[in-house]
DNA sequence: CCGGAGTGATAATTCGCATTATCAACGGTT
DNA sequence: AACCGTTGATAATGCGAATTATCACTCCGG
């Protein structure tokens, strides 16, 4: 009557081996000290006793007792595991998962927060955050305000991706595009190109400004690129290109690329003979004509093992000493010079 | 470490509402009865507390005072999230997170099992497997012990993938192999076939012996069907298969058919003109010179969904009721005829 | 032979929450 | 005024493991 049926305690241990419940949790601790003395025969007496049963802790009981839970919780606003959603969560899922394995934590999935709008909220009548010792947050675009209440509420957690939008000093792991865009930008003006153009859309977080700054910084050296804020009609690119007398366009993203591609293949033009194409994101699995997209390669996979290492290190830090510990990393990147940005006049 | 900075206990809320512990948890759980009487007045001074804090329950307590707390977990032998092992797992693990989000539970990733022989071990010396409501189980071959203690323990789970080689009454949702393999057997029949080779690696999986069982049905119909059990090395398959007069082999998966493919091809037979090719497994995704493979298509996300509405109603049943629900569920997939199992004499 | 040091082990308490048993105050009846 | 049911709330307890405070006993030196 000890509890539900096939749940062994510490206690029916204690019970069988004909010690205190005490003495188990010390053996079963490897406890030992000046106040703690237990005999190599009484330990020997109570291990057997626990190999003979099925017994195992109860987290629960562990946890309450004040033990971490080693429980990190992944937060992602949109459903992470269906098809479409893998090509962009699966590399950062799966070096989540791996650095979970290396610290020996489990990971909670906040499947349960309601849908609002088809974005997941954080905060909501029974936020159930707190389960976790922590937070990894996911997501192309995240709330500010969910970002600046994590802060306050000193609740440990990481974006994956640059986020220095707000006030808050809020902890992420993200990728520096401006120095990628740099070697970029480099790359095309030793191809020979003078002049580029710019396409994005005109959203407004932390990594399109890093674009953009490059971009701007671009101004002064060989090649002089223009910005060109566009929706979602791309009719007057060819345009705008020819007025510009671009041999280049970049691209906010790879799909972005993809498009512009389209409209100015219709117009007759030669790619990437009469204009090269590069995207400045990341480009893998994309191609054009079977080449290859020029763009970067971005280590998804060492970005989400950071971010659970940053992560880590908050937990175990106190958070009076949270000042010690570098929260807002950036990670190098690659470029990916693949085969649609080309020299100038077409030449490989 | 306990003392976290922002803990907030019923403790905390009574004292702010000015009312008992008990108070606070009776409104939480909207408990009320002859015993129990809180006058909304009450109610909503203990809510509004609630809410201008952050509370939450602890979910180590709330098991530990035997409740459930919505969370399940998910038990993969296997790194679930890698790319490779996205192939099978992906669309399990997307009905999972949907089948989650309809019933509000989070999912828990026990990746904090310790891994042996590339495999994890689900019972060892922390099992954090209680902290979870139930589980899910996926895998393509799990641990029968594991099985059998999880039964007598009665903690709840799912096995999904038919599991009935122990004596243990396990629970699983799995495919009806069986009589998708009839299905195929009798449109190779309709073909004109008369005889087939049925080539399985010889592993001895629940799975495997339905296969098995329906190629030994089919010796009474039109179409003879003999099974060859293989190793790596394939190179006796052409001889067999002329010793046989076969015109059609079907394989115990996609990957073994295209071993046998690229075996017979060598020995400069016409696939699948000479020779039908189908797999008794999923075909999705492959292919053979360009054509769909013929085999089945198993609807994953179906089996995940289906799993977790099980497991739910086992934790929502109580023990001894279980004999009340059905625990072995087998779907009925999808015959993909495909473009590689085509008439005899090679007409389409 | 008394007191301190050392040994081996346990009772008591804690964690946060749910539940059971209990209690004080009030209002109406006889 | 004594009695009793109702209302509103709380003290006490349990869950399983970890930790702290204690205790009983032996041994040894003075």
């Amino acid at each position: 009557m000890t509890g539900k049926p096939g749940k062994v305690t510490q206690r029916e241990i204690a019970r069988i081996a004909g010690v205190s419940q005490t003495t188990v949790s010390m053996v079963l601790n490897d406890r030992d000290g000046s106040n703690i003395r237990i005999p190599d025969a009484t330990r020997e007496r109570v291990r057997r006793a626990i190999e003979q049963s099925t017994y195992v802790a109860d987290p629960a009981a562990r946890r309450l007792a004040g033990l971490d839970n080693k429980i990190l919780g992944v937060f992602t606003y949109e459903s992470a595991l269906t098809p479409e959603s893998m090509d962009f969560y699966g590399p950062l899922l799966n070096g989540i998962e791996r650095a979970a394995e290396g610290l020996g934590c489990d990971l909670l999935f906040f499947t349960s927060s309601p849908v609002e709008e088809g974005r997941r909220r954080l905060f909501h009548r029974n936020t159930r955050l707190r389960l976790a010792d922590g937070c990894v947050l996911l997501g192309q675009q995240m709330d500010g305000d969910d970002l600046e209440r994590l802060v306050t509420e000193q609740f440990p957690f990481v974006a994956v991706g640059r986020r220095d939008e707000t006030d808050a000093h809020v902890p992420y792991v993200g990728i520096d595009y401006g120095a990628l865009t740099d070697v970029l930008v480099a790359r095309a003006a030793e191809l020979g190109h003078e002049r580029a153009v710019y396409v994005h859309r005109d959203r407004d977080s932390p990594t399109a400004r890093d674009r953009l700054a490059a971009v701007a910084r671009a101004e002064g050296g060989p090649l002089h690129v223009t910005p060109a804020a566009v929706g979602d009609d791309l009719s007057g690119l060819p345009g705008l290109i020819a007025g510009a007398a671009a041999t280049v366009v970049f691209a906010e993203d790879a799909f972005l690329l993809e498009d512009v591609a389209l409209v100015l293949g219709e117009a007759g033009l030669d790619l990437p003979g009469a204009v090269s194409l590069a995207a400045l994101a990341e480009v893998r699995g994309h191609r054009l004509n079977e080449r290859p997209l020029s763009g970067f390669h971005l280590p998804r996979q060492q970005i989400a093992a950071e971010a659970l290492a940053l992560l880590q290190q908050l937990i175990s830090t106190p958070p009076e000493e949270h000042g010690t510990v570098a929260t807002q990393r950036l990670l190098q990147g690659e470029v990916a010079f693949g085969d649609t940005l080309v020299a100038r006049g077409g030449a490989r």
